[in-house]
DNA sequence: AACGTGTTTGGAAACGTTTCCAATTTTTTG
DNA sequence: CAAAAAATTGGAAACGTTTCCAAACACGTT
């Protein structure tokens, strides 16, 4: 299809053998002023441009590094990518991106085809890091890799949020709120495992703070029947004042959905969110949420890589306290007496910002 | 680095020659039963893969197809990327992505890069089509490519919103409430000519209904002092009745801001939005925007390159007037004397909706 | 003038495929 | 059963690079 010269007909125009055109084209070797000086005008007349194909197949190495991610539409992991693709174009690098929207099985399909494009290293969010058949065929061929957004066992290299200890966090929250019983709003619960771990996380700190256990409202694909799933969950647990949403486009969602059902928020019920992404600012009362960096993230788990291809040090992805802060914002209620009319909340004292990197 | 197997270790263990395997596997050409055996329990001991590296040398092919985007911090381009996956995986093409961040110096290289890689085509977003430097490299090298969100000129391939018919079609909405003057937001006005021709149809639109000249109230890289620069455009023209924001990210800022000096949306300031993202649906009052089909335009330009590549029959994009609704919203008020409390608007017919398409 | 020394140069092999073509084997046919 | 026809097989070239290595050349020294 493409009319692209090669070096063949450079060093044919230039009146030289292939090699001394790489030779100077790469700097590397001896070549004669006027050598260069034919080949640099054979190079300007051609349009010529190198082969990244050929030259892969020759070092048998590439200067792309795969993205396996679930899904776009989740604006934490189309930051992420941002991320990433910040750090890998700077060092040179392209990204072949692959969106396995969930499933297990896409997984795997998408590192057998990056490892057939010779990619140089992988950064991937899996379903499940324990499970992940796409993850063991990595490690088996010795590729670099991080895993992204994924609580690491201690073997793999990791950039993620400590899901766990940020819902436990909440927990605290709605507890220094006076809150006593709460629910957990997840959707698909059983393909994620970040979502399980909130649950968990959040489990435990109502546990350790004295509250009831979480009431668990889980919703099917998308958000049809949200309003009347929250009706039912009321009704059944009439006494709930707060819900945890396992993400901050459900706790949108929820909100609206209170709304319908003639619910104030946070007078009625509390909301607090989780990933910190940026309409939450917007909307009034604005939401409560564990904000994260996912472009952080990103950024560093695209550096592991790349240092897992050079073979330089290893950056260490921040503690898990760092990797989150609680968001104060309108939509968690005080209930104790003295309640103030504006229904804003102290703010807690950030921890340490792991944004202030390079 | 890779200890992977290759067709030639195949053949050594299935004992015979590399251009059986290869007939074998690719299921062209003769092979006897006994053959197909031996050559399959080879593949499967090695657990081989071919190398697309290799292939595509050969073949001078690749099922890699480029895309170029401003930013994924958009969801329109996230979702419209979504949509182009999609069609491509489903094709068996793998997407090899870069972000230009606007740049339209990264834009060129970004085609260079892809050229390099030598990708089957490009699916593309640049800053202006008319002068786009990456995009003249792609048709000098009569690469399959496709524009996504740039308006085309008739020789270009294209999938995009009709900016200008859309607002236009705000300017009506506008004038149907009754508004008389108004107001156009955009962050970065001068590097895109999306915001251009959106600002130019909405003049047109007010234009004739005849309604005044629109204010162009621009802010530069990001959403610092929006609130100041709202507060002074207000008093530099108090007698705006509505705020036309190019899109709706801003759109929800602005609002914010509105609020920020105590201005009550809709009663005070209407605002109408652009793009039609679903958080606009989830805030109160809800956002009257301009609704769009990202995903839709994505898989559109997907197919069309695909087309282009298989040589196959190129998909018409939908007509002009079918790239957008008008989506009504709590944002915009009525402006009349029977002005009901609720603010609500009545919805506009939706146009034909181009989203049914398998 | 013959000799070292150091710089430039180009041929050829290798990377992993596919595909042409000729050689070999099997099957069919008279 | 021999010959023709058909099916099966493998060697080799090609795709665009890089790199090893030996050949060619340019010098300044004796």
């Amino acid at each position: 299809m493409s009319n692209a010269a090669t070096i063949k007909d450079v060093a044919l125009k230039a009146g030289c053998g292939v090699a001394t055109v790489s030779r100077v084209l790469n700097n590397t070797g001896s070549a004669s002023p006027k050598m260069r000086e034919r080949v640099s005008r054979a190079v300007k007349e051609l349009d010529f441009q190198f082969s990244e194909v050929g030259r892969s197949l020759q070092s048998s190495k590439s200067n792309t590094v795969g993205f396996i991610v679930p899904s776009l539409a989740n604006p934490v992991y189309a930051d992420a990518l941002q991320g990433a693709q910040d750090v890998l174009t700077l060092a040179g690098y392209q990204m072949l991106l692959i969106c396995t929207n969930y499933s297990p099985k896409s997984e795997l399909n998408a590192v057998r085809t990056l490892i057939s494009k010779n990619v140089a290293g992988i950064v991937l969010t899996v379903s499940d890091a324990g499970s992940s058949e796409g993850l063991a065929l990595i490690r088996k061929r010795q590729l670099p890799y991080c895993l992204l957004y994924n609580n690491a066992e201690e073997n793999h290299e990791s950039w993620s949020v400590d899901d766990k200890a940020a819902a436990k966090r909440v927990a605290y929250a709605f507890s220094e709120c006076l809150h006593e019983e709460t629910g957990f709003l997840a959707l698909n619960f059983y393909k994620s495992d970040r979502a399980r771990q909130r649950y968990e996380g959040f489990c435990a700190g109502c546990k350790e703070k004295g509250m009831k256990e979480p009431k668990l409202l889980e919703i099917g694909e998308d958000f049809e029947g949200l309003t009347e799933s929250l009706k039912n969950f009321l009704k059944k647990y009439p006494t709930i004042t707060g819900i945890f949403a396992s993400n901050d486009f459900l706790a949108l969602a929820i909100i609206r959905s209170a709304r319908k059902l003639d619910l104030n928020v946070p007078r009625d019920l509390s909301i607090i969110g989780f990933d910190g992404i940026e309409v939450g600012l917007m909307v009034e009362p604005s939401l409560a949420t564990i904000s994260t960096e996912p472009k952080i993230l990103g950024a560093g788990a695209g550096k592991t890589v790349l240092s897992l291809i050079d073979k330089t040090s290893v950056p260490s992805p921040p503690s898990a306290d760092q990797t989150f802060n609680f968001r104060a914002g309108g939509s968690l209620a005080y209930l104790g007496a003295e309640s103030s009319d504006d229904g804003k909340v102290s703010t807690f004292p950030s921890s340490f910002d792991p944004t202030t990197r390079k």
